[in-house]
DNA sequence: CTAGGATCCTGTCAGC
DNA sequence: TGCTGACAGGATCCTA
């Protein structure tokens, strides 16, 4: 899905749109991409943990929203402005519902399109004072602006053996890097995505820590990632892929950094990752 | 407890 | 053109 950068593009951008507005009806068009019962209400207001979006209702009733790989939130209001997010797909563009509508959630204001290719995603009603007691928000972890150097190397030395990579993808460990931000951190932090998460130094834990929050907050001040579709909340597209990814997807380029070598791409934690040979060796040691 | 792989589902793309 | 397998911005479940 769309990683927590892109998570918190679209809060912000929902929040414009539909706060103060009042659900009206819901139509589940997938069974599987709804758990529990639809809810009306006005929204109060729209968090985010993790990656997952949170809209809370005047009813003491919330609804969560997981977009997982591919699911995508679109927004029409009645006064013509579209608001899309999410997995990037010429959808953003498409007459809606199509064939990947999942749900319709309408509101006094206009209507809000949950799409999802893969079905991986859903949307799950509870009472407010629950969200923060279901399994999956009690699991994630501190984002990384909030977790200190020395959490976070503590916290590697618990899983010594696994690849690095592997590590800052798990929610459990931190919270809101995806595969994007992944590599795109190491690749910042010059280590390699193999690096058993136990062999780093001190000074690299920090570094890598310090990376993803740059990263992230790079991402977020530009709208999100994007792919050629990505379209931000007011309908202009996120850029992040463009103007600051230096790997992701760039296997093949020369690397930014060395100018030597080219981004090679491989698999590792079972996900497509990208880094330079030259700037991120396997057991190099921190500067 | 951790580690690694399979799995959920649909669509697209490369290579026959 | 049609088929096949690999892969995809995520997380969980199962096994060892």
């Amino acid at each position: 899905m769309p990683e927590l950068p892109e998570v918190e593009t679209i809060r912000r951008g929902l929040e414009k749109f539909i706060l103060n507005k009042k659900i009206i009806r819901t139509d589940i068009l997938c069974e599987k991409s709804f758990h529990g019962t639809p809810l009306t209400g006005k929204v109060v207001a729209l968090r985010r943990f993790g990656k997952a979006l949170i809209i809370d209702l005047d009813n003491h009733n919330s609804l969560m929203i997981h977009l997982r790989m591919t699911g995508q939130l679109i927004y029409d209001s009645k006064d013509s402005d579209r608001f899309a997010a999410g997995h990037p797909s010429e959808n953003f563009l498409a007459s809606l519902p199509n064939k990947q509508t999942r749900v319709v959630i309408s509101l006094d204001s206009g209507t809000l399109y949950f799409n999802d290719q893969r079905k991986f995603g859903f949307i799950k009603s509870m009472p407010t004072s629950e969200v923060e007691n279901d399994t999956f928000i009690k699991k994630l972890a501190k984002e990384p602006w909030v977790m200190t150097e020395d959490e976070f190397y503590e916290k590697l030395q618990r899983h010594a053996k696994s690849p690095i990579k592997a590590v800052i993808l798990d929610q459990s460990i931190i919270c809101g890097l995806g595969n994007i931000y992944a590599d795109e951190a190491l690749f910042a932090a010059q280590i390699h995505p193999a690096t058993p998460a136990g062999s780093l130094t001190k000074g690299q834990a920090k570094l890598l820590l310090e990376s993803a929050r740059e990263v992230m907050d790079k991402s977020i001040a530009s709208g999100g990632s994007t792919m050629a579709t990505y379209v931000k909340p007011d309908g202009t597209r996120g850029d992040y892929l463009e103007k600051f990814a230096q790997v992701f997807r760039r296997n093949g380029e020369l690397c930014p950094r060395c100018q030597k070598a080219k981004i090679e791409k491989t698999r590792i934690a079972g996900r497509g990752t990208h880094f330079c040979p030259t700037c991120q060796k396997l057991g190099r040691t921190a500067k």
